[in-house]
RNA sequence: GGACCGGUAGUUCAGCCGGUUAGAAUGCCGGCCUGUCACGCCGGAGGUCGCGGGUUCGAGUCCCGUCCGGUCCGCCA
């Protein structure tokens, strides 16, 4: 039907006559003259239409926004001064002959513009409307090419493209599943996948060797701006690769990722362990585009109150730091206040400060509501060891480590955005060694990571100290955010009943819910590892998008329901009676 | 489960300390216009102020509840 995309189009098909198909963007109608925008995937392309063609000219008035046109014409130079410089088509137009309108459009519900600013829920209700914008356009042919890089990276590497089931069985660790009841099975029920991690395992001892899946993973929890309850992954695992080896096989996936589509080297991803990020940014997951880091200042704050703090006394559970904020004297009383109650959502009682307004007139440079609970000295020590200078404010935690990591990790963020700090467009990093178990509020034990991760230690060192015991687990963290996290798993089925052991999981359990992955250990298990890649959120800091909803074609809101098809909805009684599921209370479908 | 922000024309918003006929822009419809490009000019239509209850002589505005959307905490890797 058509000769050639919209977008297409330029100098070079003076003379031409093409033809075009697509959906009408925009209409000048100058009485005599009428401008048509005509839009396809590719673009955008001016045509015009003369009285002199009669029937095309005809028809062109009878157009409305969003008609879909079939158009014949001669491609041709725009007139002298008359050429768009911001339109990629804008040296050319199409002076129209034949015009077919290929369906009419009702009135959409809101502008296409570029300058229309339209709520998200009305762009969801709408999605097929509002995919046509060339923003979605661009951002859903860049998540296709972006796929197709990372494919050929992987076929190129041997990696097979192997499928494994959306029905599958419903796991006890990690997040909720989502359920599907089984019609053949009564009171059976399947779950969605939160993702392919035993199957891609069962590959390996396989012999697969090399899997990859670009997979979607089903989460039944809360969302978030960059959360998801289906999202998909780029799903990864191989056998006979150490850590380093997988790492940097991944490395390298990435680094050609952004090279191809962003013209960005990212270079070398330096490593950091686990412990050295909560240390200096309060997170596993540091965003190194902030020029600022934690430091504890806690043995210099002896004997001081900590009362004055808002904290609790100082013991081994707890962590004091200052964070320095440079360019933090010109905060206002209220912007402080504000900050307080920022870190207040994370658990601080209170954010005390320190503004150094001249570092050389003494005390009398210093303005806080702290300093006269503290000897002088202890204040010129802990100025010195932040590096405090004249216009910069300090801001301290005092509390639980926890705590103190989560408000002060959080606050470095915020006022790092807040006062412009982030110069760099790009920070990757990969954080490495992390704990095998981190410590649940009543004592008990859970995996940091899954319960298949390897420790780096052996199964008597970790019974001994699984406390301190480290995994051989690897995240990748791009400007703060979770790229993608693996691990070199357990192969040996003494180690995994090691870790179930700690984990207080009984060799009953154990048996019942995994007993399929303890006898695949058993039977010839390759070592392997892999690693999983949040393909939404690349894209998403790709693009820049705000939210991952921007780089899904049909996301879901907050509260998990899709405006545009109104699912999740209500099942009419003869479904529910086939599944042998009866409701507490009846509500379904008319029938 | 919790905190906060929002819901007024198709769309994006304004609407003050509660006051009489709820506005603007844009879109839409009609008319005019031969070089525009977010075309321009003139005219017109368009409202369950999310929903329910309460206070009041009077509620878009205040109070309570509820639904929906969003950001975050919990949750989630």
């Amino acid at each position: 039907m058509r000769s050639h995309y919209c977008g297409e189009l330029n100098e070079t098909f003076v003379g031409q006559t093409v033809t075009l198909c697509g959906w009408v963007h925009r209409r000048r109608d100058h009485g005599g003259v009428i401008f048509l925008d005509l839009r396809d995937r590719e673009g955008i392309t001016q045509l015009v239409f003369d009285p002199d063609a009669e029937e095309s000219f005809a028809a062109a008035e009878q157009v409305r926004s969003e008609y879909v046109l079939q158009v014949a014409g001669l491609v041709r130079m725009r007139p002298e001064g008359t050429s768009n410089a911001d339109m990629s088509t804008g040296q050319i137009e199409i002076l129209g002959k034949q015009l077919t309108i290929l369906n009419v459009a009702k009135t959409p519900p809101f502008q296409l513009d570029e300058h229309a600013d339209v709520g998200e829920d009305v762009r969801l209700r709408y999605r097929y409307i509002d995919l046509r914008r060339p923003e979605m356009m661009a951002r859903l042919q860049f998540r296709s090419k972006v796929c197709n890089t990372i494919r050929n990276y992987l076929d190129g590497n041997g990696f097979l493209d192997i499928e494994t089931p959306i029905l599958t069985r419903a796991t006890p660790e990690g997040a909720r599943d989502y359920l599907v009841p089984s019609r053949t099975h009564p009171g059976h029920f399947f779950a969605l996948p939160q993702s392919p991690q035993l199957f891609k395992q069962l590959l390996m001892v396989a012999g697969m060797d090399r899997y990859y899946q670009i997979a979607k993973c089903f989460r039944d929890e809360d969302l978030r701006a960059d959360r998801q309850p289906e999202f998909t992954q780029i799903d990864i695992e191989t056998s006979f690769m150490d850590e380093d080896q997988i790492m940097s096989i991944t490395e390298e996936m990435i680094r050609q990722v952004f090279a191809t589509h962003l013209s960005v080297n990212l270079g070398e991803f330096p490593r950091m362990t686990y412990a050295e990020a909560m240390r200096r940014f309060g997170s596993d997951k540091p965003d190194l585009r902030i020029p600022m880091e934690l430091v504890d200042v806690a043995e210099l704050m002896q004997g001081v109150d900590f009362k004055v703090f808002s904290g609790p006394a100082n013991d081994e559970s707890c962590r004091v730091v200052a964070l320095r904020v440079p360019g933090g004297v010109s905060l206002s009383r209220k912007e402080i206040d504000d900050y307080t109650r920022f870190v207040s959502i994370y658990g601080a009682k209170g954010l005390a400060w320190i503004k150094v307004n001249d570092i050389d007139a003494g005390l009398e440079g210093l303005q806080s509501p702290i300093i006269k609970f503290m000897p002088e000295q202890v204040v010129w020590d802990v100025l010195k060891r932040t590096d405090a200078t004249t216009g910069d404010i300090l801001f301290f935690g005092a509390d639980k480590i926890k705590v103190v990591n989560e408000a002060m990790g959080a606050l470095r963020l915020k006022t790092g955005t807040d006062l412009g700090m982030i110069k760099t467009a790009w920070a990757p990093l990969w954080v490495i060694d992390f704990p095998m178990f981190e410590e649940a509020s009543d004592g008990s034990l859970n995996s940091l990571h899954h319960p298949f991760t390897a420790p780096s230690c052996s199964p008597e060192e970790l019974r001994k100290k699984p406390k301190i015991a480290l995994s051989r687990a690897y995240d990748m963290v791009l400007n703060g955010t979770e790229l993608g996290g693996g691990s070199i798993r357990i192969n040996q089925q003494s180690m995994q009943q090691a870790v179930f052991e700690v984990l207080g999981i009984g060799p009953e359990e154990a048996n019942e819910k995994f007993g399929f992955l303890l006898s695949a250990l058993a039977s010839g298990c390759p070592p392997h590892g892999g690693l999983a890649f949040g393909l939404d959120r690349l894209i998403m800091l790709m693009t820049g998008a705000a939210s991952i909803r921007e780089v899904i074609a049909f996301p879901k809101t907050q509260s998990a329901a899709c405006p545009l098809t109104d699912a999740p909805g209500l099942v009419s009684g003869k479904q529910l009676r086939e599944l042998n599921i009866r409701l507490r209370e009846t509500k379904t479908e008319q029938e």
